[in-house]
DNA sequence: TCATACATTAGTATCACACTAATGTTATTA
DNA sequence: TAATAACATTAGTGTGATACTAATGTATGA
């Protein structure tokens, strides 16, 4: 299916989600290592970020990539939605590790406004089943 | 993303409920009026059906189609979890349109399993928001 | 300076999605 | 019955995401 405007694909997510975590504050993260993280090789890493950076996602010169402000609300919002659908998951009896699992296959398509909504139902935990925080504002 | 074996895409699970929904018991459904379904041109629609055909969700000839009994199960299965997730977000305060769009978009990724603790953790209603019944058994 | 590590480009391939144009088939109707 | 309308089907094109190999460029450290 093609993505619709503003729509990001797993792969993507992914990207976002790497780069969200794996990179030190404000500081770039290597293509080589997105690879290594990605499970794949670098050219399709590459190709990952090109298509970040036509949504302004993502910058990148020389193998350095960094998330822009954009790209770390998406993250963020992506987070949100991830670590309250786990938290359901986990508060409905799944596992700890297919939560984390079902929740990334979703947690880039779910709105985060139902995110939120859904978060206040299960009792507004702070933090997700493996204890990070759970994102509060946008 | 490619699609894992056993997986199906946005149209194709757009196109199994259309069958389950529309077609009148063990009545093949023309292909025109899937086309019409999907908002989309007949090749375009047919094409969708062959992808079915090769995983063994339906079967066709001259335009009339029927979902096959693995077809069906798969289309339960989505119901399922369209059904639940679309309780889920109206118990929490989702509008009933929003939650319906919404469930489409996530109900052929979600594991009928976590659904159905889902289903158990917001007190096993019988009924979707619109009313339709909630699928008990596989 | 030379080697290595890494980025990048080019080229290929597959799959999902969607279209138009052309062609077949069938059934109704004038 | 012959013509037409309705629909199915095939062929051909195009785009975007995903992924690879092979080739090439670049820069840094030994």
């Amino acid at each position: 299916m093609k993505n619709r405007p503003n729509e990001i694909s797993k792969r993507e997510r992914d990207c976002l989600i790497t780069l969200e975590e794996e990179s030190p504050r404000d500081f770039p993260m290597r293509l080589h290592q997105i690879a290594v993280s990605l499970k794949v090789k670098p050219p399709t890493a590459l190709s990952v970020i090109r298509r970040l950076e036509k949504k302004g996602l993502a910058e990148s010169r020389d193998g350095m990539v960094i998330l822009t402000e954009s790209g770390m609300r998406v993250a963020k919002s992506i987070l949100l939605v991830h670590r309250t659908y786990e938290a359901l998951l986990c508060q409905s009896g799944v596992s700890e590790n297919s939560a984390c699992y079902d929740a990334a296959e979703v947690d880039y398509i779910i709105p985060a406004d139902d995110a939120r909504l859904i978060l206040k139902k299960i009792g507004n935990p702070k933090v997700c089943p493996h204890g990070k925080p759970i994102p509060e504002e946008e």
